[in-house]
RNA sequence: GCGGAAGUGGCGAAAUUGGCAGACGCGCUAGAUUCAGGAUCUAGUGGGGGCAACCUCUUGGGGGUUCAAAUCCCCCCUUCCGCACCA
């Protein structure tokens, strides 16, 4: 019995309340119309769409959840409401709409729980997706569920593999030695993206360098596309387009070779500061650069040398990028030459100098790049002033910092007395002639590191051979499938499991190895959003038909952390794809919206603050409409929801006082015709004019940025206006009612996208059979909206000291005359005559003394 | 350090071709109902002043442009986010 109460009654002190409480509290039978609803959903399944061309298409796509051991919490509750509401807004406006849902279902957390609680990955991993799948049931959001897909179905991921291989083809995979990111604790390597702050961005452990050999993705070879193509998202936040831009890091210069004295080699650097290049002071070269260990080799200098790469090699890359730490180095006796004037400088191996950018070495210019100044001072290496401020003489040796702004060159040879900006196009283009550099552009982007040591990911299909070599797994042998029933172990698993490990060459024959290290995981949501459009097909990865239909995804809606990570990787695969002839359009998603954090107490929600507010108790205490009311209103949807108690209350009263509102009123407007008669008294157009400034509001607010706080304000303010409109007298009584007819049909559907089993009822005990969601849209009534009366505001000397009714789009001379007829204002004249008078016609009048 | 976004009542927030600041909700106050608490309903609710009509101040701070500024410009402060020796 007590079961069945909802919990927010429990705090009631005594029994009698107790039922008299739940009495008042059914006035809004929540559980019965949102069970009701449910039910009759569940069996007809109103997401489920096919390709039809006769309807324009729309696919709305949230971002996929990893099926975690906690539950489904508010964030991921947020994300698919916001996805909801405009998949049951593009609905009743009339499209064919695809919404979808699948799993993110490979990655570590999996084998995580997996040592702490022995179970194995797979299991843990379908039992998830069992729980959370029952969770999302009962929030009844629109999915096609004939579309579910999991990342770690071997029917999912032999697509993952076949694009591999497509990649490969291309010579977009390779595999190199290389230093790369480790994480200890979860034991694998990472990409450079997945690196923050120097630490793993999944557990937060400090990364170190290992050498070793791994397969990449060569996305470097799609920089520049991927830059420019971010012009083609206009609906795109500028946020998130600004941190990929800058995630890329294109930089235009020059690259130059620097003879080094008394050996035939060469030492390449590049420069962005090529004006600068008449000062170089010194040069400084990582200190791992491969061809220092060739030029030392045999010099005294080499064991100290060596010795300072290890002592850099040990520190962490926070410490070595930290800017505090004073920039070390040590001369390694080597002397280069200055291509532009000859001058002789020394070579120093300095751990500011990074080995991944650039050619690994620097020209070093202390007058006018602060790093190089810093790195001068502390080894006592001279300052050359090249570039000179307008108006202002630099003094070398009373520098305290580097000049870096822009000026006039001077030790320049023949470019002295040009200014430093145009300058460097005459250097640039003077050394190109000569031969001695070439103009380069440089990428901070890495290709994209993909192995992964660990065993719950999608095996990479390729195959060793001691006489052939590195051959790819034949199209027709996939999938490679990941071994299920191998002993579990912390790590090794695929290469201890020898029935995996040991194969055949495909081209010889004789006794070959695989590769057993799996894909990273966001390889498997790089290309998700395809596979949704035809997720049985069993000879594509995506039907060519299905995905020209559907794609490009209309709008994705998911968190900001994704900013870079998948969405750079997803543009890059769509890129790819299209190259390959398999897509027509080379961006994946046309609009992106990225929605806020949900905070309780200025805190991110998480079990570990045990500040979590869980749906599941929304859902029953509350009701999903009281759930989804709440998450819209409280806050615009990319800002932060900050959770209130006492906010779902305010929700949860405005339904109800909807729900009655309805009960009041639809037994009385049974047999009312739908026809508005003419001649209207004013209260009832006042009627008509807010329901259609209200339906004019909302539409605009979903059209324009989902705007939902203020649609419902609106909804709300709607609300308010017709609980004040009375039981008409006889002689009112058929305009009212056709009036409140017309206002109950078009607020329940106004109501649909937002509460949708509320609307739902109420559509239906208005003796509707069909859903309201194929009722359409409403439309507004310019003529209904229009204003019959505006107040015009007038202002003396620009402060409000009075007002003015007039009827709309009067002309200026009238409300200037009547504004100044007005007692106030002529009081407040004290007989001046005005200097001046604005009028803006429908709005506001000031009269300037 | 560089780049970006933001700063409005007690709180979440509205208002942008510059035109009534604070819509809507929460909270609070008073009244109705109730033995009482809760719930509900009605009214009020930015600050200061005034019996009142009304006056006055107010959108992080300071300056400016304008008949008119939360909105535009300049300087400063604070918060959040991203990048951080990228040559």
């Amino acid at each position: 019995m007590v079961a069945t109460i909802p919990y927010r009654l429990k705090s009631c002190r005594n029994i009698c309340c107790f039922w008299r409480q739940l009495v008042e509290e059914q006035q809004y039978p929540f559980q019965s119309i949102e069970e009701k609803w449910h039910a009759i959903w569940q069996q007809k399944k109103p997401a489920r769409v096919t390709e039809d061309s006769d309807k324009p298409k729309y696919y709305c796509l949230v971002m996929f959840p990893y099926p975690s051991g906690s539950n489904l919490h508010m964030g991921h509750v947020r994300n698919y409401t916001i996805g909801d509401v405009i998949v049951r807004y593009k609905k009743m406006q009339g499209f064919n709409v695809l919404s979808p849902m699948g799993w993110d279902a490979f990655g570590l957390p999996a084998e995580n729980a997996a040592i702490k609680n022995n179970i194995h990955p797979n299991e843990y991993t379908r039992t998830n997706i069992g729980v959370m799948t029952k969770q999302l049931l009962a929030l009844d959001i629109l999915y096609d569920w004939n579309r579910e897909l999991a990342t770690c179905d071997e029917e999912y991921y032999r697509w993952t593999q076949w694009i591999f291989l497509k990649f490969y083809e291309r010579g977009l995979a390779y595999k190199k030695k290389h230093p790369v990111n480790w994480c200890e604790t979860c034991h694998t390597v990472l990409a450079n993206e997945q690196v923050i702050e120097g630490a793993c961005w999944r557990c937060k452990e400090l990364v170190v360098k290992k050498e070793l050999d791994q397969w990449y993705l060569k996305i470097t070879d799609y920089a520049e596309r991927l830059l420019q193509d971010l012009d083609k998202l206009k609906q795109w936040p500028e946020r998130v387009k600004t941190m990929q831009a800058n995630w890329i890091g294109r930089s235009e210069g020059i690259e130059f070779k620097l003879k080094i004295d008394n050996t035939d080699q060469e030492l390449s650097v590049f420069t962005t500061r090529i004006d600068t290049v008449f000062g170089i002071t010194y040069m400084s070269i990582a200190p791992e650069h491969p061809l220092l260990k060739e030029l030392l080799a045999g010099k005294p200098e080499a064991a100290k040398v060596k010795a300072f790469a290890e002592k850099v090699k040990m520190l962490s890359e926070i410490e070595r990028a930290s800017t505090e730490k004073p920039k070390e180095g040590i001369d390694t006796g080597l002397r280069l030459v200055n291509p532009v004037n000859g001058e002789k400088v020394p070579l120093y191996a300095a751990d500011y100098v990074l080995m991944e950018y650039g050619t690994g070495a620097i020209m070093a210019v202390p007058a006018h790049d602060q790093r190089d100044f810093e790195f001068a001072k502390n080894h006592n290496l001279p300052i050359k002033v090249v570039i000179q401020p307008e108006g202002q003489i630099l003094a070398a040796n009373r520098m305290t910092e580097a000049y870096v702004e822009d000026g006039v060159q001077v030790n320049s040879g023949q470019f002295d007395g040009m200014k430093n900006r145009e300058a460097m196009q005459k250097i640039a283009a003077w050394m190109e002639q000569e031969g001695i550099g070439k103009k380069v552009i440089n990428y901070r982007l890495r290709d994209w590191l993909i192995s992964r040591q660990r065993y719950w990911g999608c095996p990479i299909p390729m195959i060793y051979c001691d006489d052939c070599g590195i051959l790819p797994v034949p199209e027709k042998e996939l999938p490679v499938t990941l071994p299920l029933d191998i002993p579990y172990q912390p790590s090794g698993m695929l290469e201890s499991a020898r029935d995996f490990a040991e194969t055949t060459c495909p081209k010889c024959g004789k006794k070959a190895r695989r590769e057993t290290d799996t894909m990273d995981t966001f390889i498997d949501s790089s290309w998700y959003y395809l596979r949704y459009a035809s997720p049985r097909d069993q000879e594509h990865a995506f039907n060519p038909e299905a995905v020209k239909y559907w794609m490009p995804v209309d709008q994705y809606i998911g968190g900001i952390e994704h900013a870079i990570l998948h969405l750079l990787y997803s543009r890059f695969f769509t890129k790819v794809l299209h190259d390959q002839g398999l897509l027509e359009f080379d961006e994946p998603f046309k609009a992106l919206f990225t929605q806020g954090m949900v905070l309780k107490d200025g805190q991110v929600m998480s079990k570990s603050k045990g500040n979590t507010v869980s749906a599941d108790y929304m859902v029953e205490n509350y009701g999903i409409d009281t759930t989804r009311g709440f998450i819209l209103f409280a806050a615009p949807p990319e800002r932060e929801l900050e959770w209130s108690d006492q906010g779902v209350e305010g929700i949860f009263r405005f339904l109800r006082r909807v729900w009655l509102l309805y009960e009041r009123w639809i037994p009385l407007l049974t047999n009312t015709p739908n026809k508005i008669p003419d001649g209207l008294p004013e209260k009832d157009r006042e009627i008509r004019r807010k329901l259609h400034q209200t339906i004019q509001r909302i539409t605009v607010d979903l059209e324009n940025d989902f705007k939902f706080n203020t649609a419902i304000a609106a909804m709300m303010e709607l609300m308010n206006d017709l609980n004040t409109v009375k039981e008409p007298s006889p002689e009112e009584a058929a305009g009212r009612m056709s009036v409140m007819k017309e206002v109950c049909l078009n607020f329940a559907k106004l109501c649909a996208p937002f509460f949708p089993h509320l609307a739902e009822e109420l559509w239906q005990q208005m003796g509707h059979t069909g859903t309201i969601f194929a009722a359409g849209w409403p439309k507004c009534d310019a003529a209904g909206a229009a204003e019959e009366k505006v107040t015009i505001v007038i202002q003396v000397n620009g402060k409000v000291r009075s007002r003015l009714e007039t009827t709309p789009d009067m002309d200026k001379q009238k409300v200037e005359a009547k504004a100044l007829a007005d007692d106030r204002v002529r009081n407040l004249a004290e007989g001046r005559k005005p200097k001046k008078v604005i009028v803006i016609p429908n709005k506001l009048v000031n009269i300037v003394f």
